[in-house]
RNA sequence: UGGGGAGUCGCCAAGUUGGUUAAGGCACCGGAUUUUGAUUCCGGCAUGCGAAGGUUCGAAUCCUUCCUCCCCAGCCA
């Protein structure tokens, strides 16, 4: 009862004030008359659209100049959840108005992990994934109108002066001696800034707003500047690129974006935003309604880091295998790491939307992905630290077959076979010679089921001149097999799990814990590589159940008792697969006691 | 010291046109089931809503003052 919505998929989403505007927008039909071209464009090419059939239209617009992390996700299921349970359309669009930062090879990494995700902007109806480069022709218009209303100047100060002229937080800025040359002028001068006529540098646009503006973002802001520089897209064709504060809200008028959603730091542009796009709509290019920009909290984790400087930096000086490696906070490695897209799904609606400052707990993602492992993997049996286990009146030579379910929750799922014999590997940590109080495992004297097989009852064990522990002894129960008549006759409280010495599959298992050892890597003045786990990647050798033989690249499994592991998608050949350690069992035992 | 945001249980987060005992999730603590010390199930868990005053029959919600935290001075996004 404490959680009614648990069986009936899927959970509604829990309120959030984001959602409660756009239900509000949805009651009052605010944006029920657009229209819409098929494709992005200026109103007059709206106009001659039919009304739009997506009730609102939401985008996720990342830059490729970058591998996806978890702090997009976030920003991905909203968008993507928001155009989904509201009628709505999302718009995947790449927003790459900086040449020199950005290439192909991260709008293909981003396609991958959108898609992995689970979300996709394309469907019969409508293909909508854009690229802001697209839209330079309309920009440039867009510019070109400012200048002609005197609503932008082209300023020729250097980037000292700009900046010595802008004042400070709490000073006002001081005009450009440039600021009040004629239209004329200006569109001489933009003109031949897009002719290539100028260094980098030597003139840029800015809007004529009020350089004694309290808001740093209204003193008169820089929308275009001079980049000599070939783009992953228009390739040299163009000398100037427009900046984000400029760009984006175009964008995102050009698509018919009703709710554009970003992070809090943007929230000092709104105005700037709404007057860009009102000078442009009172100049007829945008059409009403025009969209609105709201801001929620980003992702934050503990644990974790998520600057893309940090995460540059973990890749450059290899402390990491590269950006998908599997404790990388990117989507690739996360993918690597056996994570599953509907564990950040999950997490996300757990998570909420709002503007406070949070941090989240990184057991709150394990846990997720927990969950949602536990409902979708089989089970597979590993024994990751062996130790030979011998039944001393089984014998010799003889093996036999026992069955084990693939998942406890899904018998339709079936059974596989996995063969039992005189010599098996257990878990070392499941002998003891002098048993801890509360122990109910092997040690001699007591009873135990080998799971899915016989109960054994240890009679001791054998050790080398050093005192290890090399092979534990015991006598199995004829008539205790699991699955026959006799099994329920045996009590007991230990459960072990096994795999036999003959038939096993030894395999490389990479056990990866958090990247961070500290909540907060780098807090106060420590620098953040100090805080570097050092057992964030132990690679061992174990044995596997015969099955596991057969992995494919990126199935995963349940590990009884240790995990969920996944077959690596790189570095597992044909027959021969190697598995990392996506997250832990819950584990109480010694908790409380 | 300018401007913009935010402060509700350990972590998130509803609720904010003032109106019964302040949703829910995670964590945690009990207890039940269990051939994973897992899962599942049942129960518990804020006389309190950053603080102090005030208005009111009644305030997390209104008013006043104060405190704390985050963001902004790229020709990055």
């Amino acid at each position: 009862m404490s959680n009614p919505n648990k069986n009936a998929a899927p959970i509604a989403p829990a309120a959030n004030f984001i959602r409660n505007i756009v239900e509000a927008d949805l009651a009052a039909g605010k944006h029920a008359q657009r229209r819409w071209a098929g494709q992005p464009g200026l109103a007059s090419d709206h106009a001659a659209g039919a009304l739009d059939p997506a009730k609102i239209r939401t985008r996720f617009p990342p830059e490729p100049n970058g591998y996806l992390h978890f702090g997009h996700a976030k920003s991905i299921c909203l968008n993507f959840g928001l155009a989904r349970d509201y009628g709505g359309r999302c718009h995947l669009r790449f927003d790459d108005t900086n040449p020199e930062k950005e290439d192909q090879e991260y709008v293909d990494s981003i396609v991958d992990a959108v898609k992995w995700l689970g979300f996709n902007w394309e469907d019969a109806q409508e293909n909508n994934l854009y690229y802001a480069s697209n839209y330079f022709p309309w920009m440039i218009q867009a510019a070109e109108y400012l200048i002609a209303t005197g609503n932008a100047y082209v300023d020729s100060q250097s980037t000292e002066e700009m900046r010595a002229n802008r004042g400070t937080l709490t000073e006002a800025g001081k005009d450009s001696p440039f600021r009040n040359r004629s239209v004329a002028e200006n569109q001489d001068l933009f003109k031949r800034m897009q002719a290539g006529e100028f260094a980098d540098g030597a003139h840029i646009l800015r809007a004529k707003i009020d350089m004694a503006a309290p808001n740093i973002n209204l003193r008169d802001p820089a929308i275009y500047r001079i980049r000599h520089a070939t783009h992953h897209n228009t390739g040299d064709k163009y000398c100037v690129y427009p900046m984000y504060t400029f760009a984006h809200p175009i964008e995102d008028a050009l698509e018919n974006i009703t709710h554009s959603i970003c992070t809090l730091e943007f929230e000092d542009q709104r105005p700037f935003y709404d007057w860009l796009l009102e000078r442009l709509a009172e100049g007829g290019l945008l059409q009403r309604p025009l969209p609105h920009q709201y801001e929620f909290s980003r992702l934050n984790l503990t644990y974790v880091v998520l600057s893309k400087r940090k995460l540059i930096q973990l890749v450059e000086e290899k402390h990491v295998d590269g950006w998908d490696d599997p404790r990388m906070p990117t989507l690739v490695g996360a993918r690597r790491r056996g994570y599953t897209a509907e564990g950040f799904r999950l997490l996300m609606e757990r998570v909420g939307v709002s503007k406070h400052d949070s941090l989240i707990d990184y057991s709150l993602l394990e846990d997720c992905m927990r969950e949602t492992m536990n409902e979708l993997d089989e089970r597979r049996i590993a024994v990751l630290d062996p130790l030979k286990l011998v039944i001393t009146n089984y014998p010799e030579g003889q093996s036999e077959e026992c069955f084990a379910p693939n998942h406890p929750l899904k018998p339709e799922l079936g059974k596989r076979m996995v063969p039992f014999s005189r010599e098996l590997w257990i878990e070392r940590e499941d002998f003891m010679e002098e048993p801890s109080k509360g122990y109910h495992r092997l040690y001699p004297g007591n009873m135990a089921r080998l799971r899915y097989g016989f109960v054994v009852k240890c009679t001791g064990c054998e050790k080398d001149a050093a005192g290890n522990v090399t092979a534990v002894l015991c006598e199995y129960m004829e008539d205790s097999k699991s699955g026959t008549p006799g099994a329920d006759n045996y009590k007991v409280k230990g459960n072990l799990h096994w795999v036999s010495v003959a038939h096993a599959y030894t395999a490389e298992v990479r056990l990866y814990d958090r990247l961070f050892q500290a909540a907060a890597p780098g807090a106060g003045d420590r620098d953040f590589l100090d805080d570097l786990n050092p057992a964030s990647k132990v690679a061992i050798t174990v044995q596997l159940e015969p099955a596991l033989k057969d992995a494919l690249p990126e199935q995963r499994f349940q590990f009884e008792r240790h995990g969920y592991f996944v077959a690596d998608r790189v570095d597992s050949q044909p027959g021969a697969p190697v598995f990392n350690r996506a997250v832990t069992l819950k584990d109480s035992w010694g908790k409380a006691g």
